[in-house]
DNA sequence: TGACGAACCATATATTCCCATGATATTACT
DNA sequence: AGTAATATCATGGGAATATATGGTTCGTCA
């Protein structure tokens, strides 16, 4: 069931263009459709990303609710208003200029695996999440006792 | 499934004509109607658009009910008596000028997917939205535990 | 006959595909 | 084990294609 596990660091070309690990392809390749579906983080400063499949569930979840409630209208639109990234023949999608500009992420992008879905970072913006996070298990870890 | 998604920024020239998204076209067309049902949003200030299809849906649930019923009939006004735009031979719509005043699309419609049908904004309009919206599932996540 | 809308045509732009290259890892062989 | 042969993957550039966009013409109806 996880299917995003790793690291892994792509060059981004003059194009926008990047790598999806090769790795995490198979999880990302369907019939209707071979890519990742991606959107500007509501919490970090980076880009988080899903498979189309990770959508359809939600589709089923939202299709038991009234659509016209606000509540479901902003779930719809946050969900699916996100970016459609196709992969190229060679397994690459193209980060548009907002996605960069949102995320920081220029020349390098940084692959990070969660499990069921997965987030890109800028090397640099990455680093300081991670000591945040280190800061906060540490913290977390002398609390409990 | 879930047949819109992603978010498209086209132009709209001077007659009212802006572009489909490619992508979408085709959840777009049938052999009895090509082209989306749209109307001036009743929560916001943008349009709600959908296939034709869309209404089928609607018109299953709406028989579940007593059709004398007075919120039936409002229900059937508002959600049946949208504008009927058909594209043109290279998959254009004419956004009414009442459709556009309305909301407040100028020079650049953008048109943003929600699963089973999609909005069309004016781009600044949709960035309120869009931080509204974070704002809601933000909430909303930290609530959860 | 003039205003309007619909179809048609032309072009610019963006996207996708295709091929070439280099790097790295993996396997095979002596 | 050491080295050669092979495969996989990341990367870059250019060509081909699809799409978006703008303008013009034609017909219709008031």
């Amino acid at each position: 069931m996880s299917d995003f596990i790793g690291r892994y660091l792509n060059k981004v070309d003059k194009k926008g263009r990047v790598s999806v690990p090769a790795s995490w392809r198979s999880s990302l390749i369907s019939k209707e459709f071979s890519g990742i579906i991606a959107q500007s983080s509501l919490s970090e400063k980076s880009i988080d990303a899903y498979p189309r499949e990770y959508l359809e569930l939600l589709q089923n979840k939202l299709d038991s609710n009234d659509p016209l409630l606000e509540e479901n209208e902003y779930e719809s639109t946050v969900l699916f208003g996100g970016s459609v990234l196709p992969f190229d023949s060679e397994g690459r999608v193209i980060l548009s200029n907002s996605l960069r500009a949102e995320s920081y992420i220029e020349a390098e992008a940084l692959f990070v695996g969660m499990g069921r879905r997965f987030r890109i970072w800028s090397p640099k913006t990455f680093d300081e999440y991670l000591a945040r996070a280190k800061l906060y298990m540490d913290k977390r870890r002398k609390n409990k006792s």
